[in-house]
DNA sequence: AGCCTTTGACCAGCG
DNA sequence: TCGCTGGTCAAAGGC
C-alpha cells in the first residue's frame, strides 16, 4: 500500500471551542444559541429522525457540528441545497465523499447486505484501499488541484466529483475571505450548479451543491480526470438505473428495489442525502426501523430471520440514545458517509446514533483544545479487517492529521455484524475521560 | 474547433 | 427609490 499523505485533513468550523476563533456572523451567533439551547434535548438525535420541521431546517447537522466541532453537511430540503465544509489540501472534498473511507455502506449491496464488491483477499483488499484510489495520496508539490493539463492554467480545477464542471462566475462574497466560484454541470439539460470557495493556499473551504444531476457521471476519460480516477468506477453498475441519483457511486451494485427508493429520495431531496428522518414522518416507529434498515442497506447476518431482525434494529431504538455522556466528551453520530447517494448517507447516522454499535464505533470530540489530540479515525470494516488511522488534532481548526500509514486490523465477523462498512470514527482509550 | 477560465457588467432580491 | 449583495451572463482569451 502506498503511503498516506500525512496532510490529509478534515476541518470544520470549531463552534466555540475556544475564546480565539475568528469572529462571526451575527446568523452564526444566533445560530449557537439555538444549539446551546438544543443541547438540553438529550435525544435529539431521534427527535430528529422524527420530526421533519426541524431536520429539514437543516438543524440536525448543525447540532452534529455543535456537538462534534465540525460543520457537517446541512441539508435544506426546501431549497434542495446542501453544504459542506471541509479542506483537504491537495484531495477534494468530493473525492473524499467518494472514498471508501466515506462511503462505509455504499458498499453494500441494497439487495444482500454483503459487499458486493468486496476484495476477496489481502492483495486485493489493500488494492481497494490504494490510497489513489480513494483520493488520499497527497503530492506535496500540489498543494491544490489543478487542470489535467499541466497545471498550465493558473485555475484551479474544481473538486472533482466525477462531473464535468464549467465555471461561470467568481465572486468575493461579503463576510467570506476567499472568492467563491460558480460552476455549472456541463451536461446539457442538467441544472445542478455548485459553488466552491477556496482558501489562498488552494484549500477548499466550502461546497455547495445545488440541485441534482440528471445523468449518471460522464466516461472517466473526460477532460478534468483528477480525483475520481479509478476511484469507484470499477464495479458493476445498471448504468441505465441511476438516472437521478446524483453521483451514485459506481462501487454500489444497484440491482433491488432499494435503488429506486433511494433514487426516489435523492432526486426530491438534495444531491448528498444525511439521515432520511422525512421519509418516516408518517410511519409508526416500527415501519420507520424498517425502513431505515432498508434504506441504509444494512440487512444483518445472511442466516437472521427478518423477524428477529426487525425486533432487534427496535429494540436499538427504543433504548434510547446515548449521544451525550460528559459535559465535554460526547459521542457522535459524525455524518462519515457523505457519499451522493441517500442509502448511504442515511445509515451513516443510523450507524452513529446506535448503541448497538460496538465500542469502538463512536466518535468522541472533546470541547477542550488538547483533547483532540491522539483523536483516531478508524476507517472502513472491510471484510474482516479495520482500516485505521491515528490522527492528530489541530485544536484551532479541527483539523485530523493522518500520519502515513494507516493501519490494518483484524476485525471479527461479530463486530463487524451490526455494520460492516461503516467508517468509524473511534474514540481511542489514551483519550482523557472528563 | 471545442471547451475551459477569467472578469466586468448586469440582474434580481432585499432592507 | 436606492444601495447592497449574491448570482449569472457573456465576451475575450488560453489551452
Amino acid at each position: 500500500m502506498t503511503g498516506f499523505s500525512n496532510t490529509f485533513a478534515v476541518m470544520g468550523e470549531c463552534v466555540d471551542c475556544s475564546t480565539n476563533h475568528k469572529k462571526r456572523s451575527k446568523a452564526e451567533l444566533d445560530r449557537e444559541t439555538f444549539l446551546e439551547e438544543d443541547v438540553e434535548n438529550k435525544d435529539f438525535l431521534q427527535t430528529n429522525f422524527q420530526e421533519r420541521s426541524s431536520y429539514s431546517r437543516g438543524g440536525l447537522s448543525e447540532r452534529v457540528a455543535a456537538r462534534a466541532g465540525f460543520k457537517v453537511p446541512s441539508i435544506n430540503t426546501e431549497s434542495n441545497l446542501w453544504s459542506l465544509n471541509i479542506s483537504s489540501p491537495g484531495v477534494s472534498p468530493a473525492t473524499l465523499l467518494e472514498s471508501p473511507v466515506f462511503l462505509s455502506n455504499a458498499l453494500l449491496s441494497p439487495t444482500t447486505g454483503k459487499l458486493s464488491s468486496l476484495p476477496s483477499d489481502h492483495k486485493a483488499k489493500d488494492e481497494f484501499f490504494d490510497p489513489t484510489l480513494i483520493g488520499l495520496e497527497h503530492d506535496d508539490s500540489q498543494p491544490y488541484e489543478r487542470t489535467h493539463d499541466g497545471g498550465s492554467r493558473d485555475s484551479m480545477a474544481p473538486a472533482d466529483d466525477g462531473y464535468n464542471w464549467r465555471k461561470y462566475g467568481q465572486k468575493l462574497v461579503k463576510g467570506s475571505e476567499y472568492p467563491r466560484s460558480y460552476y455549472k454541470c456541463t451536461q446539457p439539460n442538467c441544472e445542478v450548479k455548485k459553488k466552491v470557495e477556496r482558501s489562498r493556499e488552494g484549500h477548499i473551504t466550502e461546497i455547495i451543491y445545488a440541485k441534482t444531476h440528471n445523468h449518471p457521471k460522464p466516461p472517466l476519460n473526460r477532460r478534468s480526470g483528477i480525483g475520481s480516477s479509478g476511484t469507484c468506477n470499477d464495479m458493476q453498475i445498471d448504468g441505465t438505473e441511476q438516472q437521478g441519483l446524483a453521483g451514485t457511486n459506481e462501487n454500489i451494485e444497484w440491482t433491488s428495489p432499494v435503488r429506486n427508493y433511494g433514487s426516489m429520495q435523492v432526486q426530491n431531496r438534495t444531491q448528498f442525502g444525511y439521515g432520511d428522518a422525512a421519509f418516516f414522518k408518517d410511519e409508526d416507529e416500527e415501519d420507520r426501523t424498517s425502513h431505515m434498515s432498508d434504506s441504509m442497506g444494512y440487512y444483518g447476518e445472511a442466516d437472521e430471520s427478518e423477524p428477529k431482525r426487525r425486533l432487534e434494529i427496535k429494540r436499538t431504538i427504543q433504548g434510547g440514545l446515548p449521544t451525550q455522556t460528559h459535559n465535554n466528551h460526547v459521542h457522535y453520530p459524525v455524518p462519515h458517509s457523505i457519499s451522493e447517494g441517500l442509502v448511504t448517507a442515511s445509515s451513516s447516522l443510523f450507524d452513529f446514533q446506535t448503541p448497538m454499535r460496538p465500542p469502538w464505533a463512536g466518535f468522541s470530540v472533546y470541547g477542550g483544545e488538547t483533547e483532540l489530540l491522539g483523536l483516531s479515525i478508524s476507517g472502513l470494516a472491510i471484510g474482516q479487517e479495520r482500516f485505521s488511522m491515528p490522527a492528530t488534532g489541530d485544536p484551532a481548526g479541527l483539523m485530523l492529521q493522518l500520519p502515513a500509514e494507516p493501519k490494518l486490523e483484524q476485525v471479527s465477523q461479530q463486530e463487524l455484524g451490526f455494520s460492516r462498512s461503516s467508517l468509524i470514527y473511534r474514540d481511542t482509550s489514551s483519550l482523557p475521560q472528563i
